[in-house]
DNA sequence: AACTAAGTGAGAACGATTGTCAAAATCGCC
DNA sequence: GGCGATTTTGACAATCGTTCTCACTTAGTT
């Protein structure tokens, strides 16, 4: 069973109130600076459970860390995100869902799944 | 200046036998399986250089490598990458390119760049 | 052949993540 | 409210991929 836990709070609050992705390591130190006395191990694996259930998306930075974020539609979606403030914002992508599929299927491919993520320069960078 | 040893061509020609995906360390392990006594910062070196000149592209796999292929077509291009034995089509994603442009766009993000990889399970698998 | 800057390699260092395991906290039940 | 079984936690060690260090070698030039 899954029991509730005032850390796991913690962590699911600390992501939302970041907005944008943040990786591991920097969500403990925040954490930590608020005062709380999680362990780290204790936030990856909350991280971990909650992109499990679906309440966060993860995607890998281009220096290899793991980066989380709140997910506020819960359904599938992609991000852009800004290079250079971390700003991010859900797109729809539904041409993209049916390219995916047409693409593996058109190469044999079974069970497709698919990375779609923009990165560019926000306005107000 | 840059340099020609015969390191640097074992590692392209050891990429470009391989034809899928490979890990830096899979392929330092096959060089040194084949006799070659190149040590494993000079692949990682090598790998590193052929990505940035465009002879060979880069992705991360979904446990945090850094996998590399030799580059057929030398332009820009995504991939179609079976989960199960790791084989890869290279595949022309144009109505895609033209999304990402938009999708930029309408969303005041300037220089737009995106990663778009489909994973499925081949034929053969 | 000699010179020089770039490349190499063995191993140390590093940073992110995961495993370990005893102690602490939660939930269902009385 | 108290109890017991079981999950979760957290400090720390371990792991894994990658990068750094630095003395040594080598390509390319003169």
């Amino acid at each position: 069973m899954k029991r509730q836990t005032w850390q796991r709070a913690a962590v699911r609050e600390a992501l939302s109130a970041r907005g944008g992705f943040v990786s591991a390591q920097d969500l403990h130190t925040a954490l930590k600076a608020n005062g709380s006395p999680i362990g780290l191990a204790t936030v990856y694996r909350a991280l971990a459970d909650l992109a499990v259930d679906g309440d966060a998306d993860s995607l890998q930075s281009s220096d290899g860390e793991n980066l989380y974020r709140a997910c506020v539609s819960a359904g599938h979606h992609h991000h852009l995100i800004c290079r250079s403030c971390g700003r991010t914002v859900e797109i729809e992508a539904d041409p993209i869902e049916q390219w995916a599929a047409e693409v593996a299927a058109a190469n044999g491919f079974r069970d497709p799944r698919h990375v779609v993520d923009v990165f560019g320069t926000c306005s107000s960078c």
